[in-house]
DNA sequence: TATACTGTATATATAAATATATACACATAA
DNA sequence: TTATGTGTATATATTTATATATACAGTATA
């Protein structure tokens, strides 16, 4: 199986975070269903142009964060998980940025309706055209 | 001057770097105006328990960020910034750390009522008992 | 000038993050 | 069994982040 992951040499975040944070949102995003296997770490490394110790360290974070699982011999696979688990994952992650934006602004001594006003004018930049 | 910093061993988070966000959330919060001279190198190290090139690192990242200004032999203040560039500062702080929840958001699927749930759930958290 | 403050520059130590090579072990199918 | 695919473990290299000591230079004031 052949999943769309593009690395940058560029950007200062490390290789095997960035192929995390996309798998991640394949993942979470429902691109990839649970059970589908993912790539074996040779073929991701050898697509990458890294080695295999670092896909295979990006594996074993995405496992202890409970998105694959591997086995040993066979291969990985997205983790299989109930539907109600996949919503809370999703809702934590959004919740927990917009729980940081909003101490960033309290800090700042922004008012609630200083936020708001800046909450709406995103949302209307990102929803226009496509939403 | 005494300006109040706390720095954490315990905290993953570098020194410097929390020295630095500190005393930025101060100056952009208003507790510290333009042209208040901040504590030397040696007085905030000694303050701090830690080194002068770690004070001294830190004034210099605020001062390539804008906040602050040192003149060799005088000392390090706070610059002069005019209350629109000042506004903006924070402005921009806070937008873009809604952009990113909002991308966030968007990655795994949430729609804008979705994400307005969430913010309006944050924002009552925060506002409450205090706001 | 002498003293005691300021910031500055150079060289260095240490730890953590990042990436690697290579040899090993399990699974499966010819 | 043999070949070839999968993941695993150990040891290591390299770079970046973090923090330091110490000697230097500007400023102000007695």
């Amino acid at each position: 199986m052949r999943i769309p992951i593009q690395v940058s040499e560029e950007n200062r975040e490390p290789i095997y975070h960035q192929v995390e944070t996309q798998i991640k949102a394949l993942i979470v995003g429902g691109k990839l269903p649970p059970g589908t296997p993912l790539p074996s770490i040779r073929a991701l490394a050898s697509d990458l142009g890294c080695s295999v110790i670092t896909t295979r360290r990006t594996y074993q974070n995405l496992q202890a964060d409970g998105f694959i699982q591997t086995i040993q011999g066979k291969g990985t696979f997205v983790r299989e998980m109930e539907s109600t688990r996949m919503e809370k994952t999703k809702q934590k992650v959004v919740y927990e940025a917009f729980e940081k934006a909003i101490q960033q602004g309290k800090q700042v001594g922004f008012s609630k309706e200083d936020m708001k006003a800046i909450f709406s004018t995103i949302i209307k930049k990102n929803f226009t055209n496509g939403g």
